[in-house]
DNA sequence: TATATATGATACCTATTGGTATTATATGGA
DNA sequence: TCCATATAATACCAATAGGTATCATATATA
């Protein structure tokens, strides 16, 4: 029920753990597969994917010598329950551009 | 249509910002009002103001001498949008406790 | 007009962050 | 056992971020 809101978000701010969570999302992958898909060593990789845990957007399974990376609920839903808080803003704007639409329309119609 | 992913999750990344996000979803605010809520120098308070700007999180109306903050759903919504990319993970994950619950049930009936 | 107020802009400082390079450890296979 | 591989850990560096102090500008108001 710990739920880290700035784990999440601080990991959620930088485009490299985004893009980890994009690959995570295809398939479960090792830090070897994931280092491949991006230009920069594996201990930077490693370092982003320690922040991601943090977050608890990943979690880590060893396998013999691997470990496996793969996707978190936790963290994701942490963050998206957080901003969540805020729907009614655009829920309310949404309504409204409904508004304006339906009038624009009765007045096309006039 | 420029949803600037970066900005959004760059401004949520810091606790300060997220409070101002609060605060501002009580009502509109002025620098000066938010000031007064946090333990923080102005300038401070208006870097974040610009970070959040920059996010399209807030947007800002001048009225006389005055600036009025407000939530901006814009980068709230693109936000909300990358995350839920993931929605499915943990909607199994749910799905998958409930199985676990539902097969608990039957053994302990046995 | 003169003055207080609300804000903007910039220089500066320190801590954090994203990255590399390097060394160490553990495991799978010939 | 010996060696290659998959990962962990640490020191180090440059850039960025969050903060203060300071000065400049614009607008209410006496």
């Amino acid at each position: 029920m710990n739920s880290d809101v700035q784990g999440a978000f601080r990991a959620l701010a930088d485009p490299t753990r985004r893009q980890i969570l994009m690959h995570l999302s295809a398939s479960d992958m090792t830090i070897g597969d994931l280092v491949d898909q991006f230009d920069m060593t594996r201990a930077a990789v490693k370092k982003h994917l320690t922040v991601l845990e943090e977050g608890h957007l990943i979690a880590v399974e060893a396998r013999g010598r691997e470990r496996i990376n793969r996707i978190e609920p936790m963290g994701l839903k942490t963050a998206m329950d957080w901003i969540n808080y805020f729907n009614h803003f655009w829920d309310d704007r949404l309504s409204a551009l409904q508004d304006a639409i339906d009038t624009e329309g009765r007045e096309n119609n006039d």
